[in-house]
DNA sequence: ACATTAAGTGATT
DNA sequence: AATCACTTAATGT
């Protein structure tokens, strides 16, 4: 596991030093597909970094909405939770495994301590937050501006990007929930984009094309 | 064969 | 774009 880690973090540009830190302090999690690591609401003393697999990072009310945001891939970390974990502050967005994925859990008590001494790991972060940012801008324009069918397309992009696979294996029901819409809205304009030559629809899979 | 769950469709707001 | 009501198709037991 530490070595997936380290290869999961070799394009990171952080100090060999603090990668070694990193090692020695964390601890592996696995998380399974579909299981819920992040829940709204909640406060956590670990900060989580993905070594493979995905995290669907969302914001959801307590009944059962849903606001997909983006995606959090291997040898990314989650920025938001930093600042969480600094401030001590309770998480205000949930994160769900898209996939199995493997995750280094690291005690938020050396966070401070390594941004004054590992000036790459205060670059790591503010990094990240601009990532996370730019996303984030990426999905409001999306809520704003663009139509369902368009959110609905990008959407499934976006699976593409995250699992590298074509194949998005989700019911009609768990996209609309997802995107905050309705499952007979989501039918059309799956329906629709089929129409286009976009996608392919079976049971329970939708294939990009 | 039957029940359950996923997906398709027309009409209405 | 959402909701309702209903149909059809696929799957599990």
């Amino acid at each position: 596991m530490k070595d997936k880690l380290q290869s999961a973090l070799i394009n990171s540009k952080l100090e060999p030093a603090l990668i070694e830190e990193i090692k020695s302090v964390g601890r592996p999690k696995n998380v399974d597909a579909g299981q819920v690591l992040i829940q709204q609401g909640s406060g956590s003393k670990e900060v989580p970094f993905v070594i493979s697999g995905n995290l669907r990072i969302s914001r959801s009310d307590n009944e059962g909405n849903e606001m997909f945001l983006y995606y959090l891939q291997g040898g990314e970390t989650c920025a938001m939770s930093i600042t969480c974990c600094i401030e001590g502050k309770k998480s205000n967005f949930s994160a769900v495994a898209e996939e199995n994925t493997e995750l280094w859990m690291v005690p938020m008590q050396y966070l401070d301590e390594w941004l004054i001494k590992y000036p790459n790991f205060k670059k790591f972060i503010f990094n990240a937050y601009q990532l996370r940012f730019d996303e984030l801008l990426n999905a409001i324009d999306s809520m704003a501006f663009m139509k369902m069918d368009q959110r609905l397309f990008k959407y499934l992009l976006d699976i593409k990007q995250a699992t590298g696979s074509y194949k998005v294996h989700k019911t009609h029901e768990q996209i609309a929930n997802e995107l905050n819409s309705s499952r007979v809205v989501i039918s059309r304009l799956l329906k629709q984009l089929e129409r286009e030559g976009k996608i392919e629809q079976f049971r329970n899979k939708i294939e990009i094309l």
